[in-house]
DNA sequence: ATATCCGGTGCATTTTATGCATCACGTGGC
DNA sequence: GCCACGTGATGCATAAAATGCACCGGATAT
């Protein structure tokens, strides 16, 4: 859009910190870029950068800008989108922040399912914990958010709310595949391969642990689910997952069972989008089969 | 805004209905007015108008564009509000849309409160029934909306409620003048000088008339509360407002009572802004303003 | 000191937007 | 049926705006 060009201009110069390497950036010469951002900050009343010696930087002013900036292009998208479903046409571009363990089967699933209906459409999928999930919704950098736990909730309006109980992983030959759900006591006796504490599963169990009065020494720590799920393999120990991200029926390699909720209380896996904000088609669309995937899940789960 | 020509452009050739008007509007050729509404739908990827043999009408993807367009204007008028509040200016312009019971004695002396303290803010006030004070929102005309008893209440995000009771209004030598409280079938043996149905004080009034068996057929009906206000002096007949309509003590010329809740529930009073909306400055505090005052009021209705 | 990178500016040039004249088409009055 | 009128569209010359080039003055690191 020609009328979004002094935007991108401005774009291009916060990302490069110069007029200089934004106009290598954007085909332009420096003197052709510095005129266009003077003119805009005299049109738009005050100055929107300051002069560093080394280059640019935006000033308050600049920032409130450019919140405003990526609203107008978010919104332009959603109308541009809207307009195309007019015409029956099925285009779009959804891109979803999201839990790790949502990657093995849920999302693949539910993505296939949708392009299946919907060739047209595209897909983003962005690992994101529990904080920058909703960062990425604020800065319009993701349509969606499917995340464990979430920690501000503001900004972020649920679409939908699935109870999710921490289950234990451990290899098919430990004497907890016996039991059809776990006690936290029976599992804190073995070796523990833990997510490091910025994942809503090690916050859930280490309440759990304080509340029986045990400390909990993990024996590996990582921010991979799925070094957790793997390493259970080699060793006997024992891992922790959201079922979301277990097959339901897997005998082959790893045996995996619920720990009751009288030790440690289900966690909530949440969908949700920016407050306020309407989405282009696809991703509302897509939004809405998750939700329906997520309850559908919620009563299979119940019965 | 330099960058927002074409968007005023498309907003004359709408408001003109036809290119040739709009161009002398704006003082532009209508060969070139019409190039660039032609680039523009270009650029978009589709017409956004309908060319009729007698001018243009908006389709609907431009229709979905000029929700776009205000939203975009709309949400550069907050920020730029935003900056003149950063280097401390008190600047701006606040847009009201309310019922007709505000206009004599609250938004006046709300208005001139706010204006002690900051002179440069100017204020437009709109009569709205409550539909068209919903719209006045959905659309950026209004900032705020202070209406009673609104109906649609979709997009509509309630920044304060106040209950009000109807009150009777009626000549100082009307024996109702003798009861502190009054019954509805106290009222409705006197000449009656209602509101007409649109507004929500005539939807109380039918409602209790209902429940207690009863019609009410009005000497006068009218869409202007000031006329019931004055036509009560002249005729011993009864009129209904809502209290903030009125004087506290007046004994001058207009004696009022209220109506018991158990004959005519209360209503609301709802000061509120289009849902998900930013505001600008000014508004902003205007509205904590005045959902200050509401709550005072209530506070000393209480007591 | 000096080389380097920065934003800013005067001037010629290129690109873009505008105005004018004109066309094609549908509508309404006669 | 015809013609006047108003509509949007288009070719072409002209006016306006954006760009590129060369260069300036200043801050910084070496």
């Amino acid at each position: 859009m020609r009328y979004l060009k002094t935007f991108e201009l401005i774009e291009a110069v916060v990302r490069a910190g110069s007029i200089r390497k934004a106009a290598e950036d954007t085909n332009l010469t420096a003197s052709a870029l510095n005129r266009r951002i003077q003119s805009f900050e005299q049109e738009f009343g005050w100055p929107i950068f300051e002069r560093l010696p080394r280059g640019m930087r935006l000033n308050p002013a600049g920032e409130l800008l450019m919140q405003h900036i990526r609203l107008q292009r978010t919104d332009l998208v959603r109308v541009q989108s809207q307009v195309a479903d007019l015409s029956g046409e099925r285009r779009g571009h959804v891109s979803i922040a999201c839990s790790q363990a949502l990657l093995p089967y849920f999302l693949p699933e539910q993505i296939s399912i949708y392009r299946a209906e919907h060739p047209g459409v595209t897909f983003s999928v962005n690992v994101r914990d529990r904080a920058e999930a909703e960062r990425d919704l604020a800065t319009y950098n993701s349509d969606l958010a499917l995340v464990f736990e979430p920690i501000h909730l503001v900004e972020f309006e649920v679409l939908y709310t699935l109870p999710q109980p921490v289950h234990a992983v451990f290899r098919p030959d430990s004497p907890l595949v016996d039991k059809p759900v776990l006690r936290l006591r029976d599992c804190l006796n073995q070796k523990l391969v833990l997510p490091s504490s910025a994942y809503g599963v090690r916050h859930l169990l280490e309440l759990g642990a304080t509340r029986i009065g045990r400390t909990m020494t993990p024996a590996v720590e990582t921010e991979s689910f799925d070094l957790i799920r793997h390493y259970v393999t080699q060793e006997d120990a024992v891992g922790f997952q959201i079922p979301i991200g277990l097959k339901h029926k897997d005998h082959s390699k790893i045996a995996h069972r619920p720990l009751t909720p009288k030790d440690i209380p289900f966690g909530r896996l949440l969908l949700g989008q920016m407050k306020g904000r309407t989405l282009p088609v696809a991703p509302a669309k897509f939004g809405q089969q998750l939700a329906a995937a997520l309850a559908q899940r919620a009563a299979t789960l119940a019965t």
